[in-house]
DNA sequence: ATTGTATACAACGCGGTGTCGTTTTATAAT
DNA sequence: ATTATAAAACGACACCGCGTTGTATACAAT
């Protein structure tokens, strides 16, 4: 027998949906199998023919996310130079665009695992051009990195959170404050 | 009637001291009132005598911790002069003094919420010394507020992770990250 | 010794979990 | 069109942690 691929998509789908509306509000942790099945309309056994459970479910979405953000990046670093603006507004573009989804995940009840991995995604990019001269111990550059990140993804997130100003802004206001330490530019 | 009130501590104390044990290894969503009790050697409901549930009890360290760092800032700042690395130092002291808890609170699965307080603790410190000359517009300085909290915090974490440079040379890799935006130095 | 309260416990109903076995439904072959 | 069959959805089960209530124990004051 053929699969039904379209209604095991929408089913999906669906579950994937009401995931996210209850996330939006509540950490995962909260968020129950029976709160979603309910919200998407299935019974709770449904849930387990494609996840095994809500933790399982996040880190398919958020593996999906971090793709999406890296096939941006690996089209834009061919085509580089003008490097760390072009570079982290594409990222932004992507983050905004995903259905406020990237907002949920950097916020208070959202997951660090996921960050830990955007700032991955990040680092060669802010890396090549702050980090151009001086060699540095490998500690302390670990400190230098996880200062720089920590603070990119912080204004990301303020940013997400409440983005009056534009993403050109944002992106002016970063490079200022990353400030003398980035040669190129 | 009398309150035995070592009774009590030493029974507060027992659950606490259990809990933070599993703390150290599992975000508190995943600790259960009888995970703690059975550790401690209690009743389960015993545990609700003293806490209404896990999150409470955690509420309730923080702000133990929070107090501390807060009057030794209190009393830091009357002797002031030589600011910002005089005062982050007694902080980043409490910190690694109090049993590796604030550690814990700031890891991976530690809690937004307490690195929230402990960012508005700092912020005056902080502001003080960069945004002297500067008058921003109130949305940008929140931006620039996050940027610079959260990755002094970032540092922090890292540092404490793993501490094996001193304090003062951590202080003094923050002062050079956050570099030439600090006038008074 | 008696009494009253602080402390600890056993047991209950509730709700969510993950896994059965079963029913329904779509599709491909006849 | 009918039917066979696998995919998809469901109902029900045992289990576990929760928060509460009612009860037992121990100690301090009288």
């Amino acid at each position: 027998m053929a699969k039904r691929t379209q209604i095991t998509e929408q089913t999906r789908n669906n579950i994937r949906e009401a995931f996210w509306t209850l996330y939006r509000d509540h950490p995962v942790s909260r968020i129950t199998v029976k709160a979603v099945t309910d919200l998407a309309g299935y019974n709770r056994a449904t849930f387990y023919l494609y996840y095994s459970d809500v933790y399982q479910l996040l880190e398919e979405e958020e593996d999906r996310l971090l793709g999406e953000i890296q096939s941006f990046f690996d089209k834009i670093s061919e085509s580089d130079e003008y490097a760390f603006f072009e570079q982290i507004g594409p990222m932004l573009l992507v983050l905004r665009k995903n259905n406020q989804h990237a907002s949920v995940l950097l916020s208070d009840h959202g997951d660090p695992a996921f960050v830990s991995e955007l700032k991955e995604l990040l680092w060669p990019f802010i890396q090549k051009y702050f980090l151009g001269s001086e060699t540095q111990n490998p500690y302390v550059t670990d400190i230098m990195k996880e200062y720089y990140l920590s603070g990119i993804l912080g204004a990301l997130r303020k940013w997400l959170e409440n983005p009056v100003i534009g993403m050109d802004e944002l992106g002016g206001i970063l490079i200022t404050l990353i400030g003398t330490d980035m040669q190129s530019r």
